[in-house]
DNA sequence: GATGAATGAGTCTTCATTCAT
DNA sequence: AATGAATGAAGACTCATTCAT
């Protein structure tokens, strides 16, 4: 699934709409509930004006999903580098990842629902990077376990059950809600260091006792649609 | 979406057929992407015999997702009545989940993963039992907390995060793996513990010290698809 | 290219006409200049039925291809296993070619003309058929050269030549012109004799002078449309 | 089918590759399955780049065409105006067609395939040079046969007859083969004189027996493309 | 219980072409 | 001399569904 060579080019206002618009119609109605000529309609353009910026519904499908998880990835890979400790960085990758899925909930959410709707080399690649994703919170927990801080075995299962509780957010999080996305975040590090049992010296680690960096600070995303 | 004169009779070995390929193919391409066709070709019916059983696509979809969840919401009631500790009853509500996600991981991620597609009453009936099984859980942690077993405050947020970290397990796993079924509910139970923070007498509740029903005594389902 | 369930069944009126339809329009406006809804419009079906019928535009221009040449060249397999003189031979082979490409203008036309709009083992198994049938002419040819009644060396492209001179008259012949299909055949295999400078005797052979089965006997096409 | 001003200015590399892409494209996949963005991808340009060269798809098949035909035309009117003896014309018409089909396979088999993608007064122009051609053939025979030194009464089917076969190598002829372009022309003109069974003082003709002159003498096609 | 035939609306996508710049 | 943006019509094909039999 190569980019038209159109889509190489730097962000453009109509590629931009066109992506706002298809985020916003596959989180509602799914990718394949969602017709080229529903986000024709809502763009102002014919569908055929369309194909000239996106070459291809799937081709719309990966840059969207592809503008969100490779910069989490990326961040995520940098937090593993770091130098902390387990417990940090567990709580930075959960912070990381609430900050990222409550910010942009619709693009997440297609990131992780709509991937059997890729073909080919696509496919593979949004798998490997899930995977790969994966990984990078399984050594987390695997070194936290080796150092006595956290207790849990099968960490490629806690991984998974770790990840999946984090995104569990799009479901519901709007901005707008009674508690702050800074808050949601703190409080999933917190269960996050619950699950995994992280004690040191003798007592439990809280999410509070850590100094971590606000993952907005990153500035990390510059995604100007895909909320 | 009423039911058809002919879906109200009991298990009919057609019907049967039908579901297990529709569950099948629901889950690996989507309700979506999966033709009436796609199912008929399967079962080796035509599509029209396909509709004599089940009256329409969509109805399929309810009828597979009824079979899952209305099982499942009922024997959690039953937990939560039961007159336990409200660390028994959160574990208990886990060992169900993951007994019911693993052994019917296809029906309960099309429960979960297309609830977008159905229309008018029958997706509000699916919302609503969604609702009341979040609600049940919601109570289960409230209680907790008021008796001091618990420590998570935001009950909503934290029976969602619970909930999505035990359906996890649908992702991956498959009947033949290295761990059993038993294993993988009494794992789970135990990482919720944990997040919730569960202590009694000053120390952390573990999974392997409450005396739980194993889930598969309850003989709850008689699915006869949709694994 | 396989031929849908439908398609395999004896034929059927709606299939004639569909055939008898697109055999007209493909020879008139090319494969691809010929839209399934011109052949949907011209049979008095929706384009949706006929898909019922066809499968796919490709499956149908193979139906149509086949119709004509299988035939054709299984009654040319005849001639040459049939113990007669070579100019006996290439006589026949060009009254059978005649015959067949006068009979059914159209079709042949489209069976030489299209070739190149078939895709994968339909387009390999056409081409199959041309080789082995060129196949044949050329072995009638040789033999007429050993045998020395014939002058022809470059048997291979004598083979083509031959062929495409016959195949000529699909561009004008239709039924009604001042000389009969019969005649039609004769003059073309004393030229075709001529042409390979065919002598016994030491007197050049004249098609008047064998004596050969018309090819209307053989009753060898039982084609239904596809003039 | 008017040529745009810029048609008609004198070659220019950038047409010139045009014409050598569409060449090769229309006649590997046919006019209607060539797009205006294959050829333009093929050359470089952009498909409005394209149009400020050929002003239409349908001008660049006439352009073609014509290229290859006219001059063909206009060599064999000068062979039939020569005073020369009817073998010796018709012979020369064989060796004059059969080069320009040799030298120009791709161009000749677009000139003949197409015919019927172009539309109103360009068809018509083409399918009169395609007549006066054929009437030259015709009256090459006629003359021959008044003459009795041919043998072949309905002189029109005999023209196409002949041309066809003459047309044949554009399916298999390159220029890379055992046989040099030449001893193809020799072999072809050698056949017709046996196909309209010429003889003079009682023995046949033979294209050896002639002298003629080699039709790359001519120089007469100056064609940049379409090979 | 089941099917063959059919439909109308819809699918994604490509087409030749235009035109302001 | 060339292009980026756009379009309207059309392309092949699939959809869920119906209904007489």
């Amino acid at each position: 699934m190569e980019l038209s060579s159109r889509q190489k080019r730097f962000v453009n206002p109509t590629e931009e709409r066109i992506r706002e618009v298809a985020v916003r119609l596959f989180a509602q109605k799914g990718f394949q509930g969602t017709s080229i000529r529903d986000i024709a309609g809502e763009t102002g353009l014919t569908s055929s004006a369309l194909y000239y910026y996106i070459g291809a519904k799937e081709a719309l499908l990966l840059q969207i999903m592809r503008e969100v998880t490779v910069p989490l990835f990326e961040a995520a890979q940098k937090i593993v580098t770091g130098g902390i400790t387990p417990e940090e960085e567990l709580a930075s990758l959960v912070l990381l990842h609430v900050w990222v899925h409550g910010t942009y909930p619709l693009s997440t959410h297609i990131a992780h629902a709509e991937i059997q709707h890729l073909t080919g080399e696509a496919r593979q690649e949004m798998l490997d990077l899930r995977d790969r994703y994966e990984l990078l919170w399984r050594e987390v927990l695997k070194r936290g376990n080796d150092e006595g801080v956290f207790q849990v075995h099968k960490s490629r299962l806690a991984a998974i059950a770790l990840i999946e509780m984090c995104s569990g957010i799009t479901r519901w999080y709007r901005a707008d809600g009674e508690l702050t996305l800074h808050q949601l975040c703190q409080i999933h590090a917190d269960w996050a260091l619950g699950l995994v049992r992280a004690t040191r010296d003798g007592s439990p680690v809280r999410a509070t006792d850590l100094e971590l960096v606000d993952p907005a600070a990153y500035g990390l995303l510059a995604l100007t649609s895909g909320q």
